[in-house]
DNA sequence: TTAGCGTCCGAACGTTCGGTTGCTATAGTG
DNA sequence: CACTATAGCAACCGAACGTTCGGACGCTAA
């Protein structure tokens, strides 16, 4: 990294910042990164890296914001283009399933484990955390309703049932993959949700579940 | 804490170490748990804490044992004089649904956190973690194939998937309940537990799903 | 009575933490 | 060209971290 940088440059200073901090708090937790690894690992000073961000809780906050554009771009921005209700909801499970699968981020989902890190410490890195889990469970439970109301899915599904289901399934294949390091994980997850989104043909008998 | 213990009472000390670091580790995680806060709240120095243990490593290893004998204690010794099978498995689960519900450990399930803060990084503490989970799972494994050998579960029923989701529901009752405090999270649970594990009677025909 | 063991303290160790301060070098602005 | 704003550095702060060490104390066995 050169010495000095212009105004125009620094934006990429702090986002090469962003990156790393991503990187590292995917394995360490955000508590876990701190600004001397960060400036040792960049080659820039401590103040050099604070200074971008004025204090480690904004850092932290600037870092769940980048998560959550890659989450974004992985998770959901592939699906928009999917058909809404039930196919747009099988389409983000797996592409959720996927971004699991490949690691795009090497701690496993950079979020749950966010989750699991502050929802015992009340702060506003906690609050941020818990509305963008707010956020996407509202995305999954539009997609839902959209899908009991096309006759997609039984009438009598509850949305919120549903959702917490397949949150549930996504966590277990997250835990799986991260502990255990089993490669039936994925398989498990996508038949569990196929199961759980089977089709429920219009004014059609339910077939004999198959399992 | 008086100011100085027999060799009998050291026992004493050492138990309530342990109550303490249950504790503190429950909401602040493995690592957060550090001597000087120990020493601090149980009135004792930091060598005192530290000579019971020798490490902060054996401190946690320790810690993971007492947690343990509290989960056990919470989750499968009540269900033990149940009847294996069916039974058993769904008993187990509604005592794991109410030792979250209750909150035994104030930071949610002891072992899904300590998970999450440790898969990440190789060490003793994480291959304990890891050991435990197989263990329970284990244990899952063996009442499923049990209920499914009576035919209380249909004949091609995936024990190894069936454990895997329900695994997840538990999860997203221990996530749910930690960041949301959303007080149907535990219906939520108990409903698809109570689907999920719906009683298969040999030679009957599946009834028409009330759902 | 005394030797010895185990418990625990107090103090200090080296390291790392988040954060602050004073400064230099540069880019952009007039 | 002079001036201001800022990116970044080097040095440093107080606090907390895990760990080590010598010694003081209480108990038990010889």
């Amino acid at each position: 990294m050169s010495p000095r940088r212009s105004a125009a440059e620094a934006r990429d200073t702090r986002s090469a910042i962003l990156d790393r901090s991503v990187a590292i708090a995917s394995t360490e937790g955000l508590e876990g990164l701190t600004i001397g690894r960060l400036a040792t690992e960049l080659g820039m000073s401590k103040s050099g890296v604070l200074g971008h961000f004025g204090s480690k809780e904004a850092l932290q906050l600037a870092v769940l914001d980048r998560a959550g554009e890659i989450f974004r771009a992985e998770v959901w921005t592939p699906v928009v283009s999917v058909t809404p209700g039930l196919a747009r909801l099988r389409a983000v499970c797996e592409t959720w399933i996927s971004y699991l699968e490949r690691a795009v981020f090497p701690g496993g989902c950079f979020f749950v484990a966010a989750a699991h890190e502050f929802d015992g410490r009340p702060g506003p890195v906690r609050d941020a955390v818990e509305g963008r889990f707010d956020a996407w469970r509202g995305r999954l439970l539009k997609e839902t309703r959209r899908a009991v109301e096309a006759g997609d899915l039984p009438a009598g599904t509850d949305p919120g049932q549903l959702v917490f289901e397949l949150m549930g399934l996504l966590m277990a294949l997250n835990h799986t993959l991260q502990l255990h390091h089993d490669p039936n994980a994925a398989g498990h997850a996508r038949r569990a949700v196929r199961t759980r989104l089977a089709a429920h043909p219009p004014a059609a008998r339910p077939q004999p579940a198959m399992k």
